[in-house]
DNA sequence: GCCGGTACCGGAGGTCCCTCCGGTCGAGCC
DNA sequence: GGCTCGACCGGAGGGACCTCCGGTACCGGC
């Protein structure tokens, strides 16, 4: 759809778009922050001093809105997979970076949605293969790791562990020990026969 | 809240009230058995010739509504744990319970919704201790069952499996292939260590 | 058969989500 | 500097959710 790749001129976005993309994110920003009060769409469109039009022509949806705000610890999350398989055996690397998954999911306010819908339910969008995808890439070096050295089953594929965690965890609200248990059973369930 | 259990005068229900909740519960159950057409609230009410306010007083939510319609469902599926353990060990009693489990949400419209609130979700009603309680009392004899002849790990609670099996349900669609490794990667968990 | 109290009714109204389209203004070109 | 045109703006509007409360009519007692 758009043109980043194509080689001739990647057509400037007017600065005015450019302005209020900025505004909406930085309003959806500190509505996300506030915690009182439910995130509303069209506060979020007031505070940033733009039309309700505007912010659906940049976010789609929601969830779109509260991934962009996210979108640096997503990837600060994704990075750290291959620094935590560097210094950690890749069991132990599994356990503890799905322990920080399950710690934004419960933190940021909004992101336990925005993961529902963007890893859970199919993706359809092509930004770098959608979140779910961009997960999954993220765990897959642990989880060869782990295959080759044995302390991992081979036979599962990223994707499953991305989901089958995402589901655990979505749902429990502020029970860290349930969530622990949770966590524990999935990297069970990844052990070797 | 009701009072079956007190001995005293059980206070009828007035007969116009008890017409409306019946009209309510079958104008649901055909707008979900529908499919098209989304599943509106006022829609309902309005095929229940019945105002919107009467919908609210007997289901204060939309998933108290889809469940009672559901009802029937549940019950049968928390009664078959038993016959299952009767005629299978207690690992595939379990493995088969589960994949009723995940039928049921697959394929009543509005369940894994409903789902999603009534077991997911922390439970403050008490109606026999909410959702997430019946199911868990349902399979809790078959993980005893296993623990003691050694098939399955005993270490677990009943409502974790609960927690753990729904979520990772709940968000896929159709994929019936990625339910079944779900599903096994489930009980792959459950197994001793 | 009638009457009073109250359990119950129904919908107006506030808020939100999301779409659609007439109007506007920024960017590049002369 | 001025002009053109299309990218971009903003908000009206329809549908849904849920609450709240003035009014209704059912039930039990007489």
């Amino acid at each position: 759809m758009t043109d980043e790749t194509s080689s001739a001129a990647p057509r400037r976005r007017r600065a005015d778009a450019e302005r209020n993309r900025q505004a909406l994110l930085e309003a959806a920003r500190a509505a996300l922050a506030d915690g009182a009060a439910p995130f509303s769409l069209e506060a979020v469109a007031r505070a940033a001093g733009v039309g309700i039009g505007t912010l659906y022509r940049n976010f789609p949806t929601k969830e779109s809105l509260v991934a962009a705000v996210y979108e640096a610890q997503v990837t600060e999350l994704i990075d750290e997979a291959g620094r935590l398989l560097d210094r950690l055996p890749p069991g132990e690397a599994l356990g503890e970076w799905l322990r920080r998954f399950a710690h934004l999911a419960a933190t940021k306010r909004g992101m336990l949605d925005a993961l529902r819908r963007g890893v859970l339910e199919s993706v359809q969008q092509d930004d770098v293969a959608g979140r779910r995808g961009r997960l999954a890439a993220a765990i897959a070096p642990i989880l060869d790791a782990g295959a080759r050295d044995g302390s991992l089953r081979g036979d599962v594929q990223a994707e499953d562990v991305v989901v089958l965690a995402a589901g655990a965890l979505m749902p429990v609200e502020v029970d860290a020990a349930r969530v622990e248990r949770l966590l524990g059973l999935v990297t069970d369930a990844l052990r070797p026969a």
